[in-house]
DNA sequence: TCGTATTTGTTCGCTTTTGTTAAATTCCTT
DNA sequence: AAGGAATTTAACAAAAGCGAACAAATACGA
């Protein structure tokens, strides 16, 4: 979904240049300079540039693994997820966050809380935190999986189990009309459970889509979530569950 | 989170030069010594510099450009020690690096190697790497230091121990007349301890600053060691002391 | 071809940034 | 320790940049 060719253009010249300004792209691109602060917003809410006044910049991180685009989809609804969710983790608090497009939008919600501790088996937010100073951040091990910065493993599984959390923040590959987390990645479901095991309330976030796919393995149920944040419908058979299991769903 | 162009740049001048001062930076970038004072006042408020009469400075007791100045301190000899402790690893090895710009420049220099499996507590070595498809990367887990994208604390230690290596890469702070490996953070001579203990064979890359410096904690003695890579010329003494321990030195 | 959705341009009220001035503070020399 | 120069802070006005709303233009599918 990327909305037009000038925005990869912009993020390249960024990368060129360290920085570039709303009137410079103007002149280039023979548009207003409204038509560049769009994409310069957009380019911000993704968190592939780093807005300032005049122009953007690139974001300021530790890491800088180069992946591929990815999967672009739905990104204001997970956005206006993501807002939900971080709105709902205090200052202070210690939070586990899994690999997904998801949870790294939830992690840029993050980046005004103070004292918090997140501990990530995803570089992508490790990176995007590492702009909060405010936030300590534990890298879990694992084997580096290029395609999206994720940690993966036995190992990682591990190291999740030696924390205590008040918060995971868990992201999925599809969830089954009956309830079920379910996900495509056989390490990384070990991964998640270990984090519910060890977190005193779970919150996930799935996107509308999530309920329309399928994938092979069961993370868990949603009887074992303590929240779910969505941007889409369940069908009221589920919804009577989530009431009975005391799963609270909030819809944005 | 920056709000002007200047402040980034601003901060990298600083980082550089150790020091920026106002009157300087107005001149530099043709705006009022006002708002250079505003720009200074901002980044001191978020910790990024520390402000003094007339300017500002790093902040002390920050790692950062110590770091930064060291990246570019006898980067040819470096590079020279790197090409030769890089030849001689196999393709096919496993090995561990540390946190060090010597061994980071080891990193670089492997880039064509094949089917490594490379299990590094050094973001910035996993990012290099990370260009290279052959290479498998493994993160040790720990807290992430921004200073240098370090992977540090007990649990980094423990998840070395995990493993056995064929080579381990390791700098250090510092190495005593006397054959000691020094280093200045306690936690990080836990983790090449560690790496020392589960290694067939020890490279340790040192350049010539290395024998002039000094640092108040022991990783080890150049006798646990295979093999040193170094530019520096060693007192007679301790070569000597090498041939007894049968700790080979390349000398590039 | 028409109707709809998306993108772009225009205007305007509002916010942020910058420059200017004056008073207060700090630094340095004596 | 005093006095003068340099630096800083504070306050306000000017300028630049911003986002929202709506209209025009363009692209797209039926």
């Amino acid at each position: 979904m990327v909305s037009s060719f000038r925005q990869q253009e912009i993020l390249e010249l960024a990368r060129k240049d360290g920085k570039v300004t709303v009137d410079g792209l103007a002149e280039i691109y023979e548009v207003t300079v409204q038509t560049i602060r769009r994409d310069l917003s957009e380019l911000a809410e993704t968190g592939r540039l780093e807005r300032v006044h005049g122009g953007a910049v690139i974001p300021s991180g530790v890491v800088n693994i180069v992946y591929n685009e990815r999967q672009r989809l739905n990104e204001d609804g997970k956005r206006a997820i993501a807002v939900a969710c971080a709105a709902s983790i205090p200052d202070g608090a210690s939070v586990f966050m899994n690999i997904g497009t998801s949870t790294e939008a939830v992690a840029r919600e993050l980046l005004d809380h103070e004292n918090l501790l997140v501990v990530t088996n995803n570089l992508n937010i490790a990176n995007t935190l590492a702009a909060n100073q405010n936030c300590e951040i534990i890298l879990t091990g694992g084997v580096l999986r290029r395609a999206d910065g994720g940690l993966v493993g036995g190992l990682t599984a591990e190291m999740v189990k030696q924390f205590k959390f008040d918060f995971s923040v868990l992201g999925c590959s599809a969830i089954d009309e009956d309830g079920d987390l379910l996900d495509f990645d056989g390490q990384e479901i070990l991964v998640s459970r270990s984090a519910i095991q060890r977190s005193r309330n779970v919150m996930v976030v799935a996107d509308q889509h999530k309920f329309k796919r399928k994938a092979p393995l069961t993370i868990c149920s949603l009887s074992d979530v303590t929240v779910l944040f969505t941007d889409g419908e369940l069908p009221e058979k589920l919804v009577a569950d989530c009431q009975r299991w005391s799963t609270d769903i909030v819809h944005v």
